[in-house]
DNA sequence: GAGTGGTCTAGACCACTCA
DNA sequence: GAGTGGTCTAGACCACTCT
């Protein structure tokens, strides 16, 4: 008799393969798994919990668990800092600051930080390096609201991800992945061919439901991959 | 007095953010924080194992819970079966295939899936349709050591990721984000304009150390983005 | 050997949602 | 009201790694 919560989950995965309990249909309840698996319910508890972490059953009270349909794949992320993951990769990093400036939010901005309108921001547009190639255009907005302290701060020598990552918590991140071609402008700020592809990473956090900060990130698609790694 | 695992991993996060142990130092041992938020060490354990699974700490026995330098920021991505993320979005799902053939792999495939010289595999090239417009395209290589009943497999009608996902479980998955210019042969097949941008999802799976597939999904970028919502 | 985290057990109470 | 999952407790043993 499979004993332990990784083999109880284990044994379950391999019942659910087996299709003994299909998509959408409701598995027996924990006291009912414990028992045939001479086993306290919480261990039980604790390997349908992390079936439901992984996304392959959903859990309510009362209701039981339910197989979901169509197993969705999870993968983890790690977005490192330029700096981190330059240097991780062996060259030098460095930072120039193409813009700095306070002024009202234009709408496309206050709509992506819930700004009231008129509401003054800290722009920034920025630029890592890797050696002596660009590897990210940085154009940021931060709430002067939530982050007052960023009007009088000056980010030409240090990016403004490193400033507000030790001076603000963060409660919520969201993360937009998406890919277009490089605009005139763009490509001659990273040193590539107008039209090229450009991986585009944006995102907004939050601290306690206040909007901090807005940053889109532009990666020449040619040097720069995101890798994930997980176990299932 | 606090209580419950999740007040005491939010009262652990604040005595983080608020420095009180710094990157790289050692947190105290469960059972002394267990005393001091009185209540039963398993509940301490609970809050440390889901930081840990945040990626906040890092814990060992007998080394005990250390704080991770650089917080990196961590994202779980959803990535969806074709089908279940274009009937989400409320457009009809079609899937035709372009070619099917069973053939030694080439040397870049055969090193990505570990398979030894001359060892067979499925080539696949299929198209997802959301509505009238492509969604996908689909180019998958499967290891026939590993899963023999794909040779006899028709995916003229069901996707090989479909399939794949009932016929066999996984243990690791590899995921390679990136970004490129569409080849014309590609943009005809996905109805875009050559040199547009595409977004380029790679995907490795694995079962117990063994290679099962290897899939390359090219999506028009202009129509496609993936989005993570993060609670830190 | 000792101290840490990892896990299991048995029992209990609570919260939610159904009939 | 009843049945489900969510969580807590107290105690126990194990596995790992340090000294």
């Amino acid at each position: 008799m499979a004993t332990g919560y990784r083999a109880i989950k284990a044994a379950l995965m391999d019942r659910l393969r087996a299709g003994e309990w299909p998509a959408g249909s409701t598995m027996p309840g924990e006291v009912q798994l414990a028992d045939e698996y001479g086993c306290a319910r919480v261990t039980v508890n604790r390997a349908l919990r992390e079936l439901a972490d992984d996304g392959i059953v959903r859990r309510q009270r009362r209701r039981g668990t339910e197989v979901i349909a169509g197993r969705s794949r999870h993968a983890r992320l790690t977005m490192r800092q330029a700096r981190q993951q330059i240097e991780a990769d062996g060259k030098a990093y460095r930072y120039d600051c193409l813009r700095q400036r306070v002024q009202p939010a234009p709408a496309a901005v206050a709509g992506q930080l819930a700004l009231s309108r008129g509401a003054e921001a800290v722009e920034i547009l920025g630029r890592h390096w890797a050696g002596d190639r660009p590897y990210q255009l940085e154009h940021r907005w931060i709430n002067l609201a939530a982050v007052p302290e960023a009007r009088d701060e000056s980010f030409s020598e240090q990016g403004p991800g490193e400033w507000l990552l030790q001076a603000k918590p963060l409660s919520d991140a969201e993360h937009v992945l998406s890919a277009r071609n490089a605009r005139p402008r763009e490509a001659g700020q990273l040193q590539m061919v107008p039209g090229d592809a450009l991986f585009v990473i944006e995102r907004r956090t939050w601290w306690q439901g206040e909007a901090i900060t807005w940053v889109r990130l532009l990666h020449p698609a040619e040097r720069f991959r995101l890798v994930t790694r997980d176990v299932m």
